[in-house]
DNA sequence: CGGCTTATAAACCAAATGGTTGAGAGCGAG
DNA sequence: CTCGCTCTCAACCATTTGGTTTATAAGCCG
């Protein structure tokens, strides 16, 4: 119960079965047993996957009779790419003239390094 | 033991910690203790941490006499980021005109041609 | 050598995780 | 109303996780 929505969403994203399901709700809604079919596990371990989905922001759930419509939300993994956008420079050759800028910015910082 | 991956590297930034970690590692390699010190939690405990970090692909340490220097491997972001791209066109307006092309792809591939 | 510092290993613990089964609740169709 | 389908909740279990403390290895320096 880290509360924090970073840990949550890269906790959710840690599970395969839950990336499928993601990967599949990015094709469009379904419902609980829809989601479910594809796997070799229960119908209610698919729902506590659901939850932890649920909780991190990542899917919304409507009722509509007897059936759960999940509906993926993408607001959580534009937040990710953001945070991941961070490092970008780091492995991104093309995001040399910012480097170079922000080594400029460093060397102003900390004289006496190196 | 998953074994698989991205869900190592997921798993291993779902821990303010070690995000925090890799912040600090992002400005340069630092020791275990360096590491440590901002920290409440034991030295033992963010060696665990470097560890996770470790089998994720994160970092990479040498032995240099008794210290152990940690240095960030951007790898497995660029992975990630890779990830989350697949999903970008589910919140980014801009992607609009990328996505249609993208379907044009797809129509492509339905036929038999190719 | 002996002591200090750095870092890991091992044993332990509480809590979280991912799965199961069993028991309903909610709703539509016959 | 009852049957069947969809889905969740609750209890239980094994394993993992994040932390602790204690012990130990490795290397520098006086």
């Amino acid at each position: 119960m880290t509360a924090d929505p970073v840990s949550l969403v890269f906790a959710a994203l840690a599970d395969p079965t839950r990336r499928a399901i993601l990967a599949r709700l990015a094709a469009g809604e379904a419902t609980v047993n829809e989601l479910a079919a594809p796997f070799p596990v229960s119908v209610q371990a698919i729902s506590k996957h659901l939850n932890v989905l649920e909780r991190a922001g990542l899917i919304v759930r409507t009722r509509e009779a007897q059936w759960r419509r999940c509906r993926l939300d993408p607001a959580p993994l534009r937040t990710l790419a953001e945070w991941v956008d961070q490092y970008r420079r780091l492995w991104d050759d093309r995001y040399d003239t910012l480097d170079a800028y922000l080594r400029d910015l460093k060397e102003e910082k900390d004289e006496p390094a190196r």
